[in-house]
DNA sequence: TGTGGAAGCACAATCGTTTGAGCAAAAGGG
DNA sequence: CCCTTTTGCTCAAACGATTGTGCTTCCACA
């Protein structure tokens, strides 16, 4: 069979080719200009690196060199395709500048998210991009003051010093709300996340404004929920549907939100989009072909991903943090089946 | 604001304490006891540890205690749900028994997983879990044959001594067959998806055995399509039912082949259940909410992902093999609309 | 023949830990 | 008072790379 290639080290190939480790270390890394190792001994050295199968420990590398070549991922629900889009354009975008990724998934918890990065760092790992639960960001503070260069994406901090990346979730909503109120809409709840975070808050602006443009004032009982799920949206539509039969349309903040609301819509006997119109933040594959295609507000998910890798890594090559704190993605407004027009009755 | 917390090293610790580095290094790892370092001492080094906010370097940990603690997951697509989820479980497991996840997308392309996995073992991961592109397995032979344990996930390879963990595929097929042989069906068009990797063989098999049953040869005609995406789905569907207007059901290894079947259907005319049962294999969150729900072999994927952690936990721990090499999950067919009877014309 | 410079290497320190072995002082026993 | 233990620590060598400096040797030129 193949012969077994015992992980040699670099002083087994200079002890093979008969020079210092020294020497075998700058005939392989290309430094024998450099460092004046005559050509024929450089090719030795090559030629027995390659007989040994020789590969440099990283490990030591990243000892001696300060530099580990890690990028640390952590988001908080690794199953969710939204973040597991986020964290594959990540690692692909990385990867082709030479990082690997270390990833873990946060749970959705705070504490497990501060251990994590804890871990990470403990690892030197060398930037870090980080979707964060979202309500409590001294963490990240404290790793921004320190050296390694941090990108939050999605789950932002508004008035902060820090990189981000998020979509324009108030345009997009705005837009959202618009093909609602050209569609007679006026009495519209809102499916919540999670509250206070910034996807959250942005959102519930963008419908202010819209709302404010044709004269109408948020009411605040119309707005309901407290997690990205299917459970709350189900709880939240069943009680706003419940205390306020008027609605005619809900506004889900991501797309299992829209489930359940689709889900509590049906056991409450309303149709949709006939009696009740449904609209949602967050695309998901395959809405085409749910039970009533869902009319959404898509996120350039991918680009979220790249643009965070890309300021990571340009953040590593420059040694500084861009000028540009905040990056905004725009959105698409996908319109489907599931808006209908309000009776005129 | 806060004082700079500049990453101080165990010999800061020790100067600090009036120590020497191995004092301190063995005070802090616990072994007092065994070295005999006077409660005091190592009272004292705590103290200062915690004051300078000491955290060891896990590099130079790894580089002399030969342990990385680091684990390579290696994917086709981290941005398909059941990629991801695996992923998902393997790194919240793994994490629970200390080791971190290095995890890797290599897009489907056999080369790149080859030259992944090379960069992974590079950086000295400890164990590899890898879901294959499935089709050249040599690279991951010559992983086996060496030091570091290796757990291949869902796309096995038949006759191996490798460590592998896959779904019940054989029974799973049967199963659905069942059902749509219940339902009369006898002329069953077969989506398939990367030919020749152990999941597409197995539930070709599963076709065979329980056509067999009731006498049937399996038609080779009757299966088509090259790849587990809506693309291959939709273009296999497509011609299936364009030269075998006669097909009852048809049958998709993967949801992406089942959503591409189902818009085929679609366009030639074809309702489903009515003029056309379908069922796929591998199951997809929000499957009921799909406009025909679907009936689908359920894989219990987060379990594929816990199982492939404990055996590679397990042989880190044993310094050895399981003996078992390849392990099947059960599967769960959920009956959903999608499968009719078939009209007694 | 003596001197200067370049060519071609090797020595040794370093990155931050861990760990076996050794050494001085205190304690205990006769 | 001396010898032996025990106590409590320090020394120094690893782990596997990178890199500044120093040391030969050789050739050329005056």
């Amino acid at each position: 069979m193949g012969k077994a290639p015992a992980n040699s080290t670099l002083s087994d190939v200079a002890r093979e080719a008969n020079v210092s480790v020294s020497t075998a270390s700058r005939a392989l890394n290309g430094l024998a200009e450099k460092y004046r190792i005559s050509a024929s001994t450089a090719q030795l050295v090559q030629e027995t690196a390659d007989k040994l199968g020789f590969r440099p420990s990283q490990v030591a590398r990243s000892l001696r060199l300060k530099r580990t070549g890690l990028l640390g991922i952590v988001v908080p629900d690794l199953a969710n395709p939204f973040f597991s889009s986020i964290a594959r354009s990540v690692t692909v975008s990385a990867e082709a500048e030479g990082y690997s990724a270390l990833l873990a998934d946060s749970g959705g918890l705070v504490d497990k998210e501060r251990q994590l990065i804890e871990q990470l760092t403990d690892r030197s790992v060398e930037a870090l991009v980080v979707c964060p639960v979202g309500l409590e960001f001294d963490h990240l503070e404290k790793i921004h003051q320190q050296k390694v260069p941090l990108v939050i994406v999605d789950r932002c901090k508004s008035q902060s010093q820090m990189v981000q990346v998020t979509s324009d979730h108030t345009t997009g909503t705005q837009q959202a709300m618009q093909l609602l109120l050209d569609n007679g809409h006026r009495k519209i709840g809102v499916l919540q996340g999670i509250a206070g975070t910034l996807p959250c808050d942005q959102r519930l602006l963008g419908m202010k404004q819209a709302l404010a443009d044709v004269g109408v004032v948020l009411d605040p009982t119309l707005v309901d929920g407290d997690q990205f799920t299917y459970e709350s949206g189900y709880r939240s539509a069943r009680n706003l549907l419940t205390n306020h039969p008027s609605i005619t349309a809900l506004f889900a903040m991501s797309t299992p939100n829209a489930f359940g609301a689709y889900q509590a819509a049906i056991e409450l006997g309303r149709r949709v989009p006939e009696d009740l119109s449904l609209v949602c933040f967050d695309d998901v594959a395959f809405a085409d072909f749910m039970q009533v295609p869902l009319t959404t507000v898509a996120q350039d998910v991918p680009e979220l991903g790249r643009r965070a890798a890309s300021l990571v890594t340009q953040q590593l090559r420059d040694g500084k943090a861009p000028r540009q704190k905040m990056h905004t993605i725009p959105v698409t407004l996908l319109q489907r089946a599931s808006v209908g027009k309000v009776s005129s009755s």
